[in-house]
DNA sequence: GCAATTTGACCCTC
DNA sequence: GAGGGTCAAATTGC
């Protein structure tokens, strides 16, 4: 029954983003229908989440699935088990170092970037990965050489929604570029302090967030110039001018990582008991998306 | 000419 | 052996 109202939903959600990318393709979407379909595909998210929180646990289900992941229609065991294994990578990557994923959706096919996050990015390579339907992207800091800072990300487009991308980031900025504009900004959150790990990052780049109603601030993609395809014949990448952050993050530093828990369960986890130095962080980005 | 991206190959883990 | 992550040479764009 609550199987089958969330794929009832999921389906809906995408025929939203269906037409709102077909619509946008061919300029027919003026502002306040863009607005509508935006709260729309909002809602239409809220209503899935709350159907899914119903849900007996079905991790790596077909909606079920926080990557998006669609096994539905493949039945085949080696490669649930595949990705099964691939999720069980992307939260244990590194043990000790923190790593924060987060999903990011634009508003239409052609803002299909990965937003600027105030770092820059260089990518170094890109793989198709199984069963997903669009390859990842691998980004390091610029300054890599330059200043030794480690931080990578990965970016990938979420099956079954096109304008929705996974972003995973390892590791923490130790560049310049991170002591100067975002520090300053984290020191201005209360109980934050300069040079605090990538966690803070979650406050900073959903500081904006609304329900996906109203557009933030103007955006720009440094790491990914116009030509880079993340793959599945879209457009190149641009500067996206509305993003929603879906901020359903895990951060392995904080021990959701390890023990063998389910990703649904991580993320249930951490909304219901963050920690501690997490928590009103999570307050914040709670209210946002379900308020 | 330099910097960034692309992409095939290699390495590591499971 | 398969798959994911990274490397590095080739390519492209400014």
């Amino acid at each position: 029954m609550e199987n089958s109202l969330a794929s009832e939903l999921a389906r809906v959600q995408t025929m939203v983003r269906e037409l709102e990318a077909n619509m946008d393709r061919q300029d027919l979407l003026p502002p306040a229908a863009r607005e509508i379909c935006d709260e729309l595909a909002s809602r239409v998210d809220r209503s899935l989440r709350m159907a899914r929180s119903w849900l007996p646990e079905s991790p790596g289900s077909a909606d079920g699935s926080p990557l998006g992941h669609d096994t539905a229609g493949t039945g085949n065991a080696v490669k649930d088990a595949h990705f099964k294994r691939r999720q069980a990578r992307l939260y244990n990557l590194v043990k000790g170092v923190p790593s924060v994923r987060k999903q990011v959706r634009v508003t239409s096919v052609q803002d299909t970037a990965p937003m600027e996050d105030g770092f820059s990015w260089r990518k170094y390579g890109q793989k198709d990965i199984l069963g997903a339907k669009y390859p990842r992207a691998y980004f390091r800091c610029t300054h890599r050489n330059t200043q030794s800072c480690h931080a990578t990300k990965q970016v990938q487009r979420v099956d079954g929604d096109p304008l929705l991308f996974d972003v995973v980031y390892h590791g923490t900025h130790t560049c310049v570029q991170a002591a100067n504009g975002r520090v300053d900004q984290l020191q201005q959150q209360p109980g934050h302090a300069a040079g605090q790990e990538q966690s803070s990052q979650l406050v900073l780049e959903s500081g904006g967030l609304h329900a996906g109603f109203e557009p933030m601030s103007p955006l720009h993609f440094t790491s990914t110039p116009a030509g880079t395809d993340l793959g599945g014949g879209y457009p190149p990448l641009f500067s996206p001018t509305s993003l929603e952050w879906q901020v359903r993050s895990s951060h392995a530093a904080a021990g959701f990582g390890d023990g063998g828990m389910d990703v649904e369960h991580q993320y249930e986890e951490l909304f219901s008991y963050p920690p501690e130095s997490f928590q009103w962080e999570f307050q914040d980005l709670y209210a946002a998306n379900y308020n």
